[in-house]
DNA sequence: CGTACTAGTCTTTTT
DNA sequence: GACTAGTACG
């Protein structure tokens, strides 16, 4: 009886097979994990290979994680000294020790994409770019597609010769880079770039580490880019010892730059590559595998494979239909309670998943008020936040002075009294003379113009130097909290009026929390150390899965994961698919998001609920969507809800908005949803969609114009306006129209400590934040124009009136505009005027 | 120099 | 609706 009984023989396939390249396709499901921690354990105990020439590269710092401790459990002794770890934290390390090799110093500071921003925002104004035209993020995805691709600047600049915008954008890549390297500064791109190009131009350095690590293997592999294929290409040169596990279905990446190439043209790059197929799923019922095969098989390009499982049927897939969003929330939650009464499921045991991050808001609300125990995992990173990112830039500046960005970030947080001119001279003068911001500060006396601020430079110096000379007998933690003591800096906070501040001093206790379970943790516990842990932690890190209560996350976030019970919200075309993938001129994005449908749905277990809410509001603007392709790409027979068919809504008889639909189901019924829209190629959609002009998956929506229609003035009188402060409880009664309730923020006792939200969470009052901008009370006296009058709008123009339906807040108003489409929309929020006829 | 307000932009998805 | 950068004003 050996361990490798329990794998069936094309796992043991997979596990035996130890040398040369080799693939494993593995489908959703079926034990790939289990298969490379076998594999380890195998190398390691019968062919006698050193755990230390052991590689295992995955993309979150959570699956290394459990990957190292399932091999600690299955092999014990040895497993320390196996490498696993993530591409990014894998490349800080060897830059660590080599990047003086390159030019740069090893105390080198990883930049996130808000810093990213900043310094290209400098870049910008040098070159005089102006940024109203390009955009930083754009220019910086251009830069970042083509790291993924491995282009520097200079290949860059050759291809992007005769074009103007290419040429702007190459301008501005070198700029970026040399920036970056002043300030001793990788972004994450350069993570993997700068490895290579050591790799490339130190052939000793990469026979070394081609000696150590002689059995390579990748996790995920679907999701690997060029520049990180050809890391690991280099790296198994040696030995040939590579084997990479992933599953060309569950690339979802591509926007991130993942080659999906890499997968499908494995055995053309290594033509000896063994390639092994695992298909039989340990997971899912076969109604679920049936639903995710049926949809996945809509797809052109991909290594055919079908799952299956001897596990049996299981429940049906469950299909329900909400008229808004925020019934969507509430149904969720309620039946997330009710099985959890009568079933026997844990609240541990449910999953939401959704694609875009704002979905969680509404989902959250529904939680909160019901009380049920949930996580959000990602949203805005808790590094991302503001008091944090000043904390860190302390650090930063501490650990390396040439880092122009973080020591301007906090120069004057909190306020010293130096300003953006002081800010502007000094920096004018490093880069005359070539220095670092800080350097530059260390001599401020000598700075001309500087007049009496150059003494508050001076004293910010001392205490940075201050802080440096006590990092000697100091622990993380300590200089943490004399940071915060001689800054003043939370002081400040708690001085504040703001609700919101209150939550800031949390986040940086949390940090303080942080800073001590690193230094508990790691080995060798530095600064840098600290810093770099930082800068490559993923949302889904922090996942403690082992927490009763229920789990919300983005369908990528949930890549890797299972659940016994998963619902899937927001099952709309233009939310999922998105809008964005729809109206691509690229089907592949389509077929992207296909691949994105497959996981969720192969992250269920047992059961699997769709939902689809007829109406939603996205960025302020209620939309109407027809029920997601993916959903109907599902067989009925495994579904117990009804599913609208293609093009149309079903709405209830007394349903307000079916003249509405019917004037523009047009749009959405010629055709283009038939069968043969996916053979027949990229023209398929196009032609369902142009005819109304381009925003046809908008046409009917609600439009509430303005952040704050009480500031935006005059509603002619028309509307009486409540006296009540923001601060109303807000227990049921709708104040505030068709938008939500706004959510009483809960009375925190001081034992009781935010219970039911992550420290990555958005903190409630962000919630709650939502009531801020919020006309008080709108009543409705009456309109000014009935059905057949011509009215305008401030942004669709002119249209016809063609329906107003009374409801018991608002009228709600349908217009069919000259240039824009039909439209519905509240009356007390579209400011409709009469045209007067002459 | 600091604050308060306003206008503009945005959203897929993330190491 | 939410956030942010920019600007006008004290």
């Amino acid at each position: 009886m050996s361990i490798y009984d329990s794998l069936n023989d094309r796992q043991k396939e997979a596990v035996f097979q130890t040398e040369g390249p080799v693939l494993i396709l593995a489908g959703a499901g079926s034990g790939k994990t289990r298969v490379i921690i076998h594999r380890i354990a195998y190398l390691m105990e019968q062919c006698n290979v050193n755990p230390y020439n052991i590689m295992a590269i995955t993309f979150t710092n959570k699956a290394a994680g459990e990957m190292r401790e399932r091999v600690n459990q299955m092999v014990g002794f040895g497993a320390e000294s196996i490498w696993v770890s993530t591409f990014h934290s894998s490349c800080v390390r060897i830059l660590r020790r080599y990047i003086d090799r390159l030019g740069f110093s090893d105390h080198f500071t990883i930049y996130d994409s808000d810093d990213s921003k900043a310094v290209m925002k400098e870049v910008c104004k040098k070159l005089k770019i102006d940024t109203k035209q390009v955009k930083e993020k754009t220019i910086l995805n251009a830069i970042s597609a083509a790291k993924n691709e491995l282009i520097g600047p200079t290949e860059f600049a050759m291809k992007a010769i005769s074009d103007f915008s290419q040429k702007r954008i190459s301008d501005a890549y070198i700029e970026y880079q040399d920036m970056l390297k002043k300030s001793n500064a990788l972004d994450f791109d350069d993570l993997i770039v700068k490895t290579v190009e050591l790799f490339r131009s130190c052939p000793d350095v990469l026979e070394g580490y081609q000696k150590r690590f002689r059995y390579i293997m990748v996790d995920e592999y679907q999701d690997t880019n060029t520049a990180q294929f050809e890391l690991i290409r280099l790296l198994s040169g040696g030995s040939r010892n590579l084997c990479v596990v992933g599953d060309d279905d569950q690339s979802i990446y591509k926007f991130r730059g993942a080659n999906i190439r890499n997968i499908l043209d494995f055995e053309k790059v290594f033509s000896d590559a063994k390639v092994i197929k695992l298909e039989q799923n340990y997971r899912s019922t076969q109604n679920i595998l049936d639903a995710a095969n049926a949809v996945i098989a809509h797809n052109s390009a991909r290594k055919s494979k079908a799952l299956w499982t001897d596990a049996g049927e299981g429940n049906p897939i469950h299909f329900k239909t909400f008229e808004t969003a925020k019934e969507e929330a509430q149904f969720i939650v309620e039946d997330i309670n009710r099985r959890c009464r009568n079933d026997r499921q844990d609240y541990g045991d449910f999953a939401i998943l959704y694609r875009t991050n704002a979905q969680a808001r509404l989902l959250e609300e529904s939680f909160v008020l019901d009380g049920t125990p949930y996580e959000v995992v990602g949203g805005t990173n808790f590094y991302a936040r503001r008091e944090i990112k000043d904390m860190l830039a302390y650090l930063k500046t501490i650990d390396n002075g040439m880092d122009d960005l973080a020591c301007r970030r906090i120069i004057n947080v909190p306020r010293r009294g130096i300003g953006a001119t002081t800010i502007e001279r000094v920096q004018e003068y490093a880069i005359a003379h070539g220095m670092s911001f800080y350097d530059a500060l260390l001599g401020a006396s000598g700075i001309p113009g500087l007049g009496r601020s150059a003494a508050k430079l001076d004293s910010f110096v001392t205490l940075i130097q201050g802080f440096r000379g006590k990092m000697e007998y100091y622990s993380l933690k300590e200089l943490m909290q004399d940071i915060i003591d001689m800054t003043g800096y939370v002081d400040e906070l708690r001085a504040s009026e703001d609700e919101e501040d209150e939550d800031r001093i949390e986040n940086i206790e949390e940090l303080i929390s942080k800073i001590t379970t690193y230094e508990e943790s790691a080995e060798e516990p530095t600064l840098n150390g600290f810093l770099e842990e930082v800068a490559l932690v993923a949302d889904i890190d922090s996942l403690k899965e082992d927490d009763n209560h229920v789990v919300l996350m983005t369908l990528h976030s949930a890549k890797g994961l299972e659940f016994k019970n998963v619902y899937l919200a927001g099952m709309e075309d233009g939310v999922f698919p998105s809008y964005m993938s729809i109206t691509s001129n690229d089907p592949t994005d389509v077929e992207e998001e296909r691949r994105l449908a497959y996981v969720g749905i192969t992250r269920a277990k047992e059961d699997l609920t769709l939902c689809y809410a007829k109406m939603r509001m996205i960025r302020g603007e209620t939309q109407m969507n027809p029920v997601s392709r993916y959903v109907r790409e599902i067989p009925e027979k495994l579904i117990d809800g009804r599913v609208p068919p293609a093009g149309r809504r079903v709405y209830d008889d007394d349903d307000d908005y079916s003249d509405s639909y019917s004037a523009r189901s047009s749009a959405y019924g010629s055709g283009s949803y038939g069968s043969s829209a996916y053979g027949g190629g990229s023209s398929a959609y196009g032609g369902g969609y142009e005819p109304a002009g381009g925003r046809n998956l908008r046409q009917v929506s609600y439009k509430s114009l303005g952040t704050s229609p009480m500031q935006n003035a005059p509603y002619g009188g028309s509307y009486s306006t409540g006296s009540s402060g923001s601060s109303t409880s807000g227990t049921g009664r709708s104040a505030y129209g068709f938008r939500g309730l706004p959510i009483t923020r809960p009375q925190r006792t001081p034992d009781e400590k935010k219970p039911f939200i992550a420290q990555n969470a958005k903190p409630l009052s962000s919630i709650q934040g939502l009531s801020k901008g919020m006309p008080k009370l709108q009543m409705l006296d009456s309109l000014s124009y009935e059905v057949g009058d011509r009215v305008t709008h401030a942004k669709f123009g002119e249209g016809l009136v063609k329906e107003i339906v009374k409801d018991p807040r608002d009228y709600k108003v349908t217009v069919e505009f000259d240039t824009a489409g039909v439209r519905v929309m509240y009356a007390s929020f579209a400011r409709l005027e009469k045209v007067e006829e002459s």
